[in-house]
DNA sequence: TTCTATTGAGTACAAATTACTCAATAATAC
DNA sequence: GTATTATTGAGTAATTTGTACTCAATAGAA
């Protein structure tokens, strides 16, 4: 779908009034990212997102924007919260300028993309080395960006990367998280420096290595890395039905 | 505004698309109450709720609702889940055709009302005694009904208590709760038989005292409860401040 | 005045958490 | 080839928290 139909006939596919927006973090080098696309026009960054197609529910409007997105199937979705602040239709008139310019052509004071948007708000966790990151006819760039060094985002996207962070660490006290944000095989070091991450806290190594393997939900491969220096550390997986369980029935951390 | 307005020039008022439905909770003779609304023509039972109007967000959405329906201001109010199931469709179409019997008019198919409507949920907890349940023009009854003793409800609002009970249960593992559902003054036994009643689980008496009078967020009144058999307890109320800061920064419950 | 259900307080034991120590190890430097 | 060194894996003592109780004090009821 090009942009004139998008803004003219979108009504058909599209629900109006109401978006998804996702923030999908990644982990790589001991760091928190986030996925950030970079407007064409505008100039702005904004979280991935888009309408719900009048046939999806919000989950499954979510998963094919993130396949989109990031070319992954079956993520770690959760949603957190939905925004309707009044502020949010203002924000969407200014881009319908933005596309009369583009389009060449007046859109209709009555366009559907001119109804105010409540955003029903998503957190994803993928494995950062699998993402590849699409930008896609609206924008120029889709990247990642270190947690610690978001550029100002537009509409009300800062306050929903806050929320999805609060509501990740929130998951983290009462189950599991990991499985989702590391490769197959990691080590406890690893496992640590994203828990570390996510909470901004530094944790006593033996004690998190204790309350971990106490768990049940890794499982030693036997492996260890090669080409570090000093010792190597074991490489640990997760145990798949173990961490299930845990995550169902809940773990309080610490 | 009478239902014929509502059904032919609501959009005027009113955001399509998007409402709001809330689960209000309270607490009388150690029992979890919830409000339920008795519709008049489709005879079915549903949680308070409506749609946004154009002036107003969610969270003010649900406020003034609760507002008309308890007759409270300041409702303790947390969202919790966001329900934008297809099927959500249909059971609009439903009521719709009951709309043309009742006025005597066609609506026409392009109502506003026949859109698809995406739910965001909130929970409410108030003072079971300061509510004064009140119907609106389209419910016979608006009435307290026993959590153990929900008649089946329309739409997914089934689905929607479970997950507002739910939320309730996580908030009560790293927030006080209380404040909102207990009566200015009340004893530590009745507190525990909240605690209780939301968690489904018995709680030892001695424990829970020590861990409540541990937080510091009770303030012993001084007074005790007349006419009561046996030794009667001491009575407590909240100490707000106190209250806030666990709010805010988290106590870890058990 | 005695009886009894309930409260307020305390205590012994178990479990979890915290703050450490230390030997084993594997890559690196010499 | 051997010594060096950063890091891991494992363990332990001290402390805190949680669990399962007991028991005297109390105030209305018998």
């Amino acid at each position: 779908m090009n942009l004139k139909d998008f803004v003219l006939e979108g009504h058909r596919t599209f629900m109006p009034n109401v978006a998804v927006d996702c923030a999908v973090f990644g982990f790589h080098n001991n760091e928190l990212k986030i996925l950030l696309l970079k407007w064409k026009y505008i100039k702005g960054w904004s979280l991935p997102g888009g309408y719900m197609k009048h046939t999806e529910d919000a989950e499954l409007a979510a998963r094919r924007l993130l396949k989109e997105r990031t070319g992954l199937d079956n993520i770690f979705l959760q949603q957190h919260h939905t925004f309707s602040g009044i502020t949010r239709a203002k924000l969407s008139a200014q881009n319908l300028k933005m596309f009369d310019k583009i389009l060449g052509v007046d859109v209709p004071a009555d366009n559907w993309l001119h109804a105010r948007t409540v955003a029903i708000g998503y957190y994803a966790l993928v494995e950062y080395s699998k993402v590849a990151p699409q930008p896609d006819s609206f924008t120029e760039s889709c990247e990642w960006r270190n947690i610690e060094d978001i550029p100002p985002l537009m509409f009300d996207h800062d306050e929903m990367v806050t929320r999805a962070l609060k509501t990740l660490r929130l998951q983290l006290s009462h189950q599991p998280v990991g499985l989702n944000l590391l490769p197959l095989k990691f080590t406890i070091g690893e496992l640590q420096s994203l828990y570390e991450t996510l909470l901004g806290q530094p944790l006593d190594r033996g004690n998190f290595r204790k309350k971990m393997l106490s768990t049940g939900i890794l499982k030693k491969t036997g492996e260890r890395p090669t080409g570090k220096a000093h010792k190597t550390p074991h490489l640990y997986s997760f145990n798949k039905k173990a961490y299930a369980e845990s995550f169902k029935s809940g773990i309080s951390f610490p």
